[in-house]
DNA sequence: GCTGCCACGTTATGCTATAACGTATTGACA
DNA sequence: TGTCAATACGTTATAGCATAACGTGGCAGC
């Protein structure tokens, strides 16, 4: 993708590096893989990354992929996404694709409120093959 | 839980010990939880767990949860489900929730068509706190 | 100046998952 | 009956993901 988001201006050092990386990268990034590709600006220990990430998930620049155990920056050109998130993850090609659903939304909502869950936190990830990697292999 | 599904006859005995202690687990265990479980057994490397989760979830007897890095047994009565299922996760107390909903499946179905992606998995898992023990904090 | 807060840096460790071997069993079938 | 393919098994080693626990340093507010 290599394009820039709005980068808010408060962010710390380490945490810039961080979402810069996950900015630049074309698929989703481990933490680790992360810290390889800073560890020319002086990063050296995994916390460092973790810690940053836990911050930019926190603030929704960032977004944790759970079936990959790796992180994207948030698609949203500024950040401003709310409420449930879907990622679509190709597994040729590693793009992952992000939307929202208001009718999935809301049937998660419906579901929560018969059975009398609390929602705190919902991830849904589709694997699959996107249309451009089904039209290379075709 | 602690009730017995319906075990499947031609399980190999490593499969049969495995689903047997998710059958008989509270809440989702991991991968070396169950290796813990099952030392007495003669079970020695993680590769045996691991190898037998892989046939239990592959045949749908049994769920991984990404959220957790951790297993279940299949709710499912007979383990018919077919389908999307979307798992509800207590963070107090630990407990699964296993569902189904047309509506959301229809969704993800219809954007898949919309944007050619081939869809081969979907994982959904909502973390928050059941009924249950909202009632006990309260 | 003191205090509380928060980010930082470092070392060590723990948890999750798989690679790469070789062996044993079974069933198909010439 | 021998051999072949398929599949499960067992073991050792290693790779990959994540956090505990410690101490340091900057900065805001009183």
């Amino acid at each position: 993708m290599a394009h820039d988001h709005a980068m808010p201006a408060d962010l710390t050092r380490n945490q810039e590096l961080v979402l810069g990386t996950l900015n630049h990268a074309p698929a989703p990034l481990s933490a680790y893989d992360i810290l390889d590709l800073l560890r020319s600006e002086g990063l050296r220990a995994p916390l460092q990354v973790y810690r940053a990430l836990d911050k930019l998930v926190e603030r929704g620049l960032a977004h944790r992929l759970e079936s990959l155990n790796a992180f994207v920056a948030c698609a949203d050109e500024h950040c401003h996404r709310k409420g449930l998130i879907a990622f679509a993850i190709c597994e040729a090609c590693g793009k992952v694709d992000e939307f929202a659903d208001e009718v999935i939304e809301e049937r998660l909502g419906a579901w929560a409120k018969d059975t009398g869950f609390k929602t705190e936190r919902t991830t849904m990830e589709i694997r699959g093959k996107c249309a451009t990697c089904l039209k290379a292999a075709a």
